[in-house]
DNA sequence: ATCTGCGATGCATACGTTTGCAATGGATTT
DNA sequence: AAATCCATTGCAAACGTATGCATCGCAGAT
């Protein structure tokens, strides 16, 4: 396709190679003048740098790899909080003049390294692999490698890692709850070992529970997977096990729709006799019915952080790992505890359609 | 990183670099049993080729652009269909082993040739112009570049597109709600020159009625913007009409959600007032409620098709539009027509919600 | 015994850039 | 006037691979 190089520019600028090179790199050891003249004419003749030539003089790929979890052998979708992370991690690389080198697959032991040792990327962001705290262990041990991965934080584990204050998240969730007057909330979200981060949200809510001296009720915990449909199914355990309950605090956005699809199924309206929160800010999620309260994840500034963290790595620089700041965003899904049911300490549903008469 | 070249294994293994490049590409100039023992040794010393040298030489890159389309400025979300698409002309590349570079960015007319002259990528897939018909004319100059768009497949026009089969898709769900006794059946979506894709479907959908010798209703078009609240928007205007009708058919699933969110404000239930077909098939969409009935673009083959085509392209081979045939899903949201409905060919609201008594 | 042919390997070059070092020339200093 | 310096430029050597061509040895043919 591009046939013109650096050479025959230079050519056409009575200047040598080198110049050409040092002009299109805006090197200070060209003088003003020529560089205009260079400039000129490569944009003339539509000149572009051959990359491959570039990195390998230079060593550098200016690239970085994304490696996004594929979990779909497992009949789950991907999450689609994660297509905002990926354009969000794109576009501060495409700031930063880093490409993406895009990839879904199962986590390889010698993934990474491949990546690095054959310069196709100068380090690796890996998404989605939050959940699977064996291969957190294998990455710990590739501390030679430049990748950074997007999951929980926590405190003196190997390798290098960025996530959302969890903790936090479910912490000003609850509080949001406890604020409103509610004293019996619901947890629902997996907080297996296996999964570090719900475990955290769950870890925030019992610290709100604390500062208001509230007892959490350990029966009004459901395990579910992260899904809409263990939400579903944890919301219908819940409602069995019959403790009363005014609220829920769901790990995930998709669980919280689940759940409150079982809530209207069972005859509990939200938020009129059940309030709930949710966790991620789902790109819809706004428009559910009822607009959903929520825990956002401000993908933008992980996206920042993230590249900014594997780049300072790339270059050698000392990393931490960090938390970023959820913020809650208050919908239609919560509101403030009537009155009487405060009183009652329990939730009834409240037989206003004519077809459950 | 990685310091081992193809010369130190030709060293170790006894013979020369160009026999090492050779065994390793699988040429069949070298004997099997040296073959055997360069690809040990390399294997032994975590050998890999390097990727920036290897492009240089042989002037393939193996990696393939993807440009998704981002109107994030314009407030929308991106649409979740894209990650499906995402992940499978992924996938499909990698099986091709090309690699995918991702970016997401406004349609630039240097972009494509700048990503094939700096020899970043053999040809760019498109995603999420479909309704920018400016733009098509632009890639349709084109066509020195690789480049495929996932659009509208449009008669004589320029450039090269693979698409569902949109007509085809807007026919079979509508012929579904004619089967099941319909005739008042309204259009949500916009059918603009903007929007080929919409057109189409909306082609389909009038073809079905003449098949079924029935004139729909011009007055049960409402144009709605892709969106979830489009959807809504439209279906106010149209209950407002004061029109009677018994089904919709949405250009998007997202259409579909919001107009089944205003039906349900209106007191019409789906189905059992209205039914509802959506268009898209969303990964979470079966789990809404009620599981909408829609029609699905598979986004797997539409990845192999993609990349298949985008490939011939750069081999050189001719290469043709080509219109992948959608499935339609039948689910909850689509029910038969109840007899008292036909009769009074209108749909009420069903006051069987106290609140509203 | 000489020749031909072929399978297997090595030699050497080119791919297009980046960059350390040397070179040039004019300006400033001593 | 000689010495020094600085700004600007060119020279040439890599970077690590792929590949056309030459080479070599051996088997089969003549």
């Amino acid at each position: 396709m591009n046939r013109v190089t650096a050479g025959e520019i230079a050519e056409l600028a009575g200047v040598s190679q080198s110049t050409v090179s040092r002009a299109l790199r805006g090197s200070p050891l060209v003088n003003p003048i020529t560089r205009e003249r260079v400039l000129r004419i490569a944009n003339e003749k539509n000149y572009k740098v051959n990359t491959s030539a570039s990195r390998l003089r230079s060593k550098q790929s200016r690239t970085l790899a994304l490696l996004v979890h594929d979990d779909s052998d497992m009949g789950s979708d991907i999450n689609p909080f994660f297509l905002s992370m990926i354009a969000a991690i794109t576009k501060a690389a495409a700031e930063k003049n880093y490409d993406i080198l895009l990839s879904f697959q199962q986590f390889s032991d010698d993934w990474i390294a491949d990546y690095e040792s054959s310069n196709k990327a100068e380090g690796v962001v890996m998404l989605g692999y939050g959940g699977y705290t064996d291969y957190i262990r294998k990455i710990g041990m590739l501390d030679n490698a430049h990748c950074v991965t997007w999951g929980p934080v926590i405190d003196g584990q190997p390798g290098h890692f960025v996530g959302c204050d969890n903790v936090h998240g479910g912490y000003v969730a609850t509080q949001h709850l406890l604020d409103l007057g509610h004293r019996q909330i619901a947890f629902i979200g997996d907080v297996s070992d296996d999964c570090p981060e719900f475990q955290a949200r769950h870890a925030g809510y019992r610290r709100a529970h604390e500062e208001f001296s509230v007892d959490p009720n350990p029966r009004l915990q459901a395990t579910a997977n992260p899904s809409e449909l263990g939400g579903y199914e944890a919301a219908e355990r819940l409602i069995d096990r019959d403790v009363g309950f005014t609220a829920a605090f769901c790990a995930t956005d998709l669980n919280a729709i689940g759940a409150i699809r079982a809530f209207r199924n069972r005859n509990y309206h939200v938020p009129a006799d059940i309030s709930v929160v949710g966790f991620d800010d789902l790109p819809s999620i706004a428009y559910a019915t009822p607009a959903l309260t929520t825990v956002r994840q401000d993908t933008a500034t992980a996206g920042d952080v993230l590249v900014e963290t594997l780049l300072d790595l790339v270059r050698g620089n000392d990393v931490v790992s960090r938390l970023l700041p959820p913020e809650l965003i208050v919908r239609q899904s919560s509101r403030r505890l009537r009155a009487e049911d405060a009183a009652t300490s329990r939730s009834r549903p409240r037989l206003t359609d004519a077809r459950t008469a």
